[in-house]
RNA sequence: GAGGGUGUAGCGAAGCUGGUUAUCGCGACGGCCUGUCACGCCGUAGAUCGCGGGUUCGAGUCCCGUCACUCUCGCCA
């Protein structure tokens, strides 16, 4: 090896202040800024824990003077020097070093920086394709390495406080079998066995099943995760979860365990209190109150039946939908400031709800007195004080309705108009509002294939009351489900799980698939259920969901330090990408192209 | 699979109902500058307006197609 390549750090460029005054100190870093006044230079010196300033002085050498003149921004360099106190009036207090500076008496080039594709922390944010291209530059700005800070205090803290409970981190294969539910596999063919594949894992799901059955108690794992599914912008097709499991737990040890788990994490990384306990919320009761099952509670604006009242209306179209058993929902927009209630404004309102399957938004205008005008009012003569006072309307306001024969598209339209509702009027408070969804349907029909599957995953434990009647009525049949939600987002899933064998193959019969299918399928869970399983459950927060929140971000790229775009690829390796034949041939495979693609 | 939005110099943007040489900021390059901190000042280069076709005397602008990115529906136990 080399001997000294280059002078060494002995701080970084955060850490300096007026107690230095007067120290010999090296430091590393990147040019961030260079202010050159011709025989004074002023340099921006960046690392990962902040910025000093390196002053090159009018008595610097012709040496010095020399290479300061060749530094451009992103140069990565090394500076000795010593710390001295600024002037008084140059004091920066914007700076955490801002009373002090560094007098260089040599810079060294360690690195030069070619003209840069875009600006590193100007302001002006390129193009998302641009920064993910360039990731390890769009890496090095504040808040790529803040979000970067954070997700690792967020991981470390769960490490932290689930190892004080008695939590073993272990890890699960990611190459597994795959399973026939849920998202589509990542499949990775196998060399020595033509035609079989290795699946990635949507979840450690079944391993950590196993692990209880092993013994194991207490189980986490920081987990990738993979399902070959569309992106969006809090998902992509590679993700990591913070999986868990317990042993010997019910229900409400698991929630409380989460309640727990964050309200430590909260503190820790973000010196936020969140409340001890989380509200809870049935499955039903989401959907009817919010319209969604993730609902956002920074924000009220509840969702009201008025089938009843549309009833005695004179409005056909509600009426009709009442009369064949459909629904109808409205919810109350409160008078605002900023906020016009215009024709074009309730036009973008029924747009958000048609996208989810509304034929139309109908709405009234609330005047002095419940005076109603505009829109449907005229057919609701009569009954202005009763929907004025069931909707708790008040002068100003308006009443949105929504009618359809489905009432999950009901709700879902209504839920939509709701979310507009809280961004355009203003309403959605600066919080962290948790909240757990709970006796999900264990059963959804899927009326394509004609069967039952399961709603969430077939592992989970049906409610006790159900269990007679899991076969001759699956769609009243409720599980020991929960979600957890933030702000509007899913952010975990999870259940008490089946430990009996027979009771796992009941529900894998009602899910279509028989006995001979499932122990092919799952024959490893099931025979590790005939060796005293204990009851156990357990949940998975999604970790970069979590972080993007607490980042007050709408993408969850911005807090993974390497993400593939809404298209699945990576911009910076081009991944996926085609390879060569002799690979193709040692793993026996033959690519068919679509009929479009050459 | 479907719909919306965006695409103008290395980056970020402006460019109105079609009208001379496409504008601004940052960056790059050259020069000046002793207290800046988004330093300042002077100057220079840099754009087949995503691509293809059409309408028109004339297209960055209108129309059709196409590609890329992005948001959403479907999908995601």
């Amino acid at each position: 090896m080399a001997e000294e390549v280059f002078s060494q750090r002995t701080t970084t460029c955060g850490s300096l202040t007026k107690a230095d005054n007067g120290a010999k100190v090296v430091l590393n870093g990147w040019v961030h800024r260079d202010r050159n006044h011709g025989a004074l230079h002023f340099i921006n010196l960046r690392d990962r824990y902040g910025i000093t300033q390196v002053v090159v002085d009018d008595d610097a050498s012709k040496e010095l003077q020399a290479v300061a003149n060749e530094l451009h921004m992103e140069y990565c360099i090394a500076v000795t020097g010593v710390v001295r106190l600024r002037p008084d009036s140059m004091v920066n207090p914007e700076m955490t070093t801002g009373e002090v500076e560094v007098k260089a008496e040599r810079i060294e080039i360690l690195s030069k920086c070619a003209p840069l594709p875009f600006q590193i922390d100007d302001g002006n944010e390129p193009r998302e394709d641009l920064r993910l291209k360039y990731r390890y530059l769009d890496l090095r700005t504040q808040g790529m390495q803040k979000r970067m800070k954070l997700r690792h205090d967020f991981i470390f803290a769960c490490r932290k406080y689930l190892t004080s409970r008695d939590f073993y981190e272990i890890e699960t294969p990611t190459m597994i079998k795959s399973t026939p539910e849920g998202a589509r596999d990542f499949l990775v063919p196998s060399r020595i066995y033509p035609g079989k594949f290795y699946a990635l894992p949507q979840s450690p799901q079944l391993f950590k099943q196993i692990l209880m059955v092993g013994g194991m108690d207490k189980y986490f794992q920081i987990a990738r995760c993979y399902r070959d599914e569309d992106a969006r912008g809090d998902r992509q097709l590679e993700f990591t979860q913070l999986d868990l499991e317990m042993s010997f737990v019910k229900r409400d040890d698991v929630l409380s365990l989460m309640e727990d788990l964050f309200g430590s994490v909260f503190k820790e990384v973000m010196d936020y209190d969140l409340p001890a306990r989380w509200r809870r919320l049935s499955y039903h009761d989401a959907l009817n109150t919010y319209g969604c099952d993730k609902p956002d509670l920074r924000f009220d604006l509840p969702l009201s039946d008025v089938n009843e009242i549309a009833k005695k209306s004179s409005f056909a179209t509600f009426k009709d939908i009442v009369s064949n058993g459909g629904y109808v929902k409205a919810i109350c927009a409160p008078k605002s400031e900023t906020v016009d209630f215009s024709r074009k404004f309730i036009t973008s309102l029924e747009d958000a709800a048609k996208i989810y399957g509304a034929q139309g938004l109908a709405w009234i205008k609330v005047g002095e007195n419940n005076t109603f005008t505009g829109g449907v009012s005229k057919f609701f003569a009569g009954l202005e004080d009763e929907l004025a006072s069931m909707m708790d309307a008040k002068e100003g306001d308006m009443i949105l309705f929504v009618a359809h024969q489905d009432w999950k598209k009901c709700c879902a339209s209504l839920s939509a108009v709701r979310t507009k509702l809280g961004k355009d009027l203003n309403l959605i408070r600066k919080s962290f509002e948790f909240c757990w969804i709970v006796d999900f349907p264990l059963f959804e029909y899927n009326e394509e294939e004609s069967h039952w599957e399961a709603a969430h995953h077939m592992f989970s434990m049906p409610q006790a009351e159900y269990l007679d009647t899991l076969e001759s009525d699956p769609g009243s049949v409720k599980g020991d489900l929960y979600d957890l939600v933030l702000n509007g987002y899913e952010v975990a899933s999870g259940s008490i799980r089946i430990h009996d064998v027979e009771l796992q193959k009941r529900i894998f019969r009602i899910c279509n698939f028989d006995d001979e299918t499932a122990e092919e399928r799952f024959g490893f869970l099931l025979n590790s259920f005939r060796y005293g399983a204990p009851p156990h459950g357990g949940i998975a927060p999604g970790v970069d969901r979590m972080i993007m929140i607490m980042a007050e971000e709408s993408s969850i790229h911005e807090v993974i330090a390497f993400p593939k775009n809404t298209a699945g690829i990576s911009p910076m390796d081009d991944s996926p990408s085609l390879v060569d034949e002799k690979q193709l041939d040692d793993l026996h495979l033959i690519i068919k192209y679509p009929e479009s693609k050459t």
